[in-house]
DNA sequence: ATTAGTTACGCATATCGTAACGATG
DNA sequence: CATCGTTACGATATGCGTAACTAAT
């Protein structure tokens, strides 16, 4: 049975091209190194070496037989990693999510349910539902897939808000078509919502910011109208000087879905969600 | 550094489910199994079990760690193996060749240069380069293969072998169109001749033998003609009742070529034959 | 009380390094 | 004669089993 260690000294034998370079490299005397390299040619029962009396080199078995070894303990490595990414994927909740609001609103949720728990999450504008290490997907339309539960969650209504003096601030409602054209204030990181605006209002301009301080300034002290939702409508909206007004539209009204892959980890968020 | 004997302890212990008995059928003690547990946890750097006071169980990290494990020991035997493949086909020369006579010349050629060398040959009809184990073909037409180098072999020229009382045992010479319809003896494993006369020959009937008594016996003692060759035809051919005859036909005087793979245990063949 | 797993400890054996040897350039 | 690799041998350190302990069935 092979020795791990002795295998990486015949590695290294091959680098150093000698047995003294080697054994020098490797900090172990030589009859060390050469009993080492007599018991690799005896697990492969193969002559690996070509020897004369003071001189040690590979044969052609032999490179090959370097090859096989590097890939074998390179092998090793690779199945230490693969048991530590699974133990942390046990340990850790990986979510994609299509929208923010849902998204943070799930993590309040998780975060309160097992404070110590790692989770790493991301928005997509659009979703692949093809990722093994992903235990929950948050979507706005219903997805079936084996493994998984599909769960109704948040319904997220879009609204502009939009100075008082505002050319469109009088309407009690605004549509997509009425609204193109104008320029917006948008978010980074905003999922679905950007490439849904972007779709419906291909004349307007979106100057997207993805810090929050420089947003909250631009509402302020701009005239530049910008999204708000059910979520996301601060109690101070109106004293800022701008009113807010809901986008009547199709697809304007969300319903949130979870996909959440039915595993030992997540049986008590699905238990806890699933009323 | 993994162990491998402690790696297959763990994946005994799967397959025994408990420590206990795990350690009777691996023939060691419970503590010395505990301790390698303990250190292929620490190998992986993640826990692997659950742990109650007297229970031993993988958890679910650990039963990926016992897949993984699996795979790498098979993959421990599969490098030996390959090594040992290898080693075993630079020992051995493996040669295809279209037709007999250039095959045993070239047999005893190699014989006299390594006797200790395995051979194995195979004779056929047909032949498709495309085998990487494959160090010498044997062709009748020129071939071009990367790796490979072709040298002008022998020439083979047919004739046939008839009776004195025979309709045939006039002639000076015979093409194919005069003796097609005639039957004939031939041997099996004659490669692309058998093909050729066939081909030209579509109204005759062959008689294939396999066995060189049955054929030197039908010889003497039938009135069936039989193809000989430049190389085969014997001092005693006429004087066993029969006279030898060429056959003129295109592809009746055959050039043979070796291909021959361009590797270091071939370089002393390559160099002999090469003038 | 029996079985299962872990820890403690002493001994046997395997493994390493030093020393000695042979051969080569 | 200096360098390189292998063999011989003695020291030491690794690793095994026995014994002792704890907990659970």
């Amino acid at each position: 049975m092979f020795n791990l260690y002795e295998l990486e000294q015949f590695i290294e034998f091959n680098k150093q091209g000698s047995l003294s370079k080697a054994a020098e490299a490797l900090n172990i005397s030589s009859p060390t190194l050469s009993r080492s390299m007599q018991n690799i040619e005896n697990e492969f029962g193969v002559s690996l070496f070509n020897r004369t009396k003071n001189k040690l080199t590979l044969n052609e078995t032999g490179k090959l037989a370097v090859k096989e070894v590097e890939s074998f303990l390179n092998y090793s490595n690779t199945i230490i990693q693969n048991v530590k990414n699974y133990d942390e994927s046990l340990k850790s909740i990986t979510i994609k999510s299509c929208a923010p609001v849902p998204l943070w609103q799930l993590l309040s949720t998780i975060g309160s349910l097992s404070p110590s728990i790692s989770i790493r999450s991301s928005i997509n504008q659009t979703i692949a539902f093809n990722d093994e290490l992903v235990d929950i997907y948050i979507t706005n339309h219903k997805v079936d897939m084996p493994d998984y539960k599909l769960l109704p969650y948040i319904q997220e209504k879009l609204y502009i808000s939009v100075p008082y003096n505002h050319a469109l601030a009088h309407n009690k409602s605004v549509t997509f078509k009425e609204i193109n054209g104008y320029d917006f204030l948008l978010r980074s990181e905003t999922g679905f919502w950007e490439s849904l605006c972007k779709e419906h209002m291909p004349d307007s301009k979106f100057f997207i910011q993805d810090d929050e301080y420089t947003i909250s300034q631009l509402i302020k002290e701009s005239n530049i109208p910008n999204f708000v939702s059910n979520y996301t409508i601060k109690d101070n909206e109106n004293s800022n000087g701008r009113i807010v007004i809901p986008v009547c539209d199709q697809n304007t009204n969300v319903q949130f879905y979870l996909l959440i892959k039915q595993s030992e980890k997540l049986k008590h968020l699905i238990t806890l969600l699933d009323k």
